[in-house]
DNA sequence: GTCTATAACGAGATAGAC
DNA sequence: GTCTATCTCGTTATAGAC
């Protein structure tokens, strides 16, 4: 690969991460629809038909950070599969991992984009698809083994570990939604939520 | 106020109602810039126009809503409040009701306005003011006197109020946002979220 | 009170110059 | 690779007929 190509490699990388993360900010707390193309294009510092010569369309954008997103939560549960320890301190690396996530940076947005993709009837039908398709996979469907194996064992409470699940993911979403809502808000220990799993004496 | 007067209002009132419901449902899946004028009207099921005869913009109608949405959210907590019984049973009470109107019909749709007005950098400033403004009076807010009076008499479990009350709502809106993404998922007992504000011993 | 027609405007997307 | 100018279309909001 020629020397000049490579420069225009490392420059065309640049600016599509550039992009990406000035659509993260845009979206995230204007709206998949609301958001202009020259608003992500002011955010990135870039001209507007700049937008175009890497990305198809604005839906093309949102995907891209749809897709992100759900890596993004993916890879956590993944991780926390991984680690060594009783099934009840994965969850509870993995809810520490989710809250820091939450607490700092642009990491808080990548929840908001998830809640706006799954609960908005505008996303397109690719974008469904990724979410809810048929070989989908969702953050609730991939923590359930976790929780199955701690009831195995008797670490965690017995129940219907889907409403278990869906109950953590509940409370993970609303801590996001509240962050945004007021910045600086208190936010509970890993702790309090791990009741969610434990036995009530 | 003679007869005829009469009716003319009857009729205002019922399709300032319709258009109200139908501006719900479709601002709460859409968002209220995807929101289409002319889809509140289709599902009000009148002229594009008329709609324009009842509200002055778009705007309005969101306001409205959004008003709608808090007064409901406050008065489930002022009926907590008057209730008889220890301040962990009003909680409990309240949770009920609350996960109730989570559970069935339209009402979840309130969560959904509230969730955007206060997550959207694009709602105007009016709405910003209803929400955070000098003297609003937000549901978080408006719990923390039951907390404390509770914590005072030692029924539930000491540590900030703010905080307590951050993680109940967090849990509250969680489960709204959860229950429009899988409609359908199994919704937790009220006694589960009431572990929040329990001892652990 | 209700409708249809239309004015006015803004935003997504493209073309083509540099 | 980057920019500005422009095309095009859809949507808000209004005007005026019934």
């Amino acid at each position: 690969m020629p020397r000049q190509d490579q420069q225009n490699k490392q420059i065309r990388d640049e600016r599509r991460a550039q992009i990406l993360q000035a659509a993260l900010r845009v979206f995230a707390r204007r709206g998949m629809v609301a958001a202009k193309i020259s608003d992500i294009a002011k955010e990135a510092g870039l001209s507007h038909g700049l937008v175009y010569h890497y990305f198809k369309s604005k839906e093309e954008i949102f995907m891209t950070l749809v897709q992100k997103a759900l890596d993004s939560s993916l890879n956590v549960i993944h991780y926390a599969h991984e680690r060594v320890g009783t099934h009840l301190e994965k969850l509870r690396w993995m809810t520490e991992q989710i809250i820091k996530s939450i607490d700092n940076g642009d990491e808080i947005l990548l929840f908001l984009i998830m809640i706006q993709a799954s609960t908005s009837d505008i996303v397109s039908e690719e974008v469904k698809e990724m979410l809810t398709g048929e070989h989908a996979v969702s953050p609730v469907m991939a923590t359930i083994p976790l929780i199955v194996e701690g009831q195995k064992v008797g670490e965690i409470k017995q129940g219907d570990p889907v409403q278990l699940a869906v109950t953590y993911y509940a409370f993970i979403q609303g801590l996001a939604i509240n962050r945004i809502q007021w910045e600086g808000c208190p936010m509970p220990e890993a702790n309090l939520i791990m009741n969610i799993f434990k036995k009530t004496p």
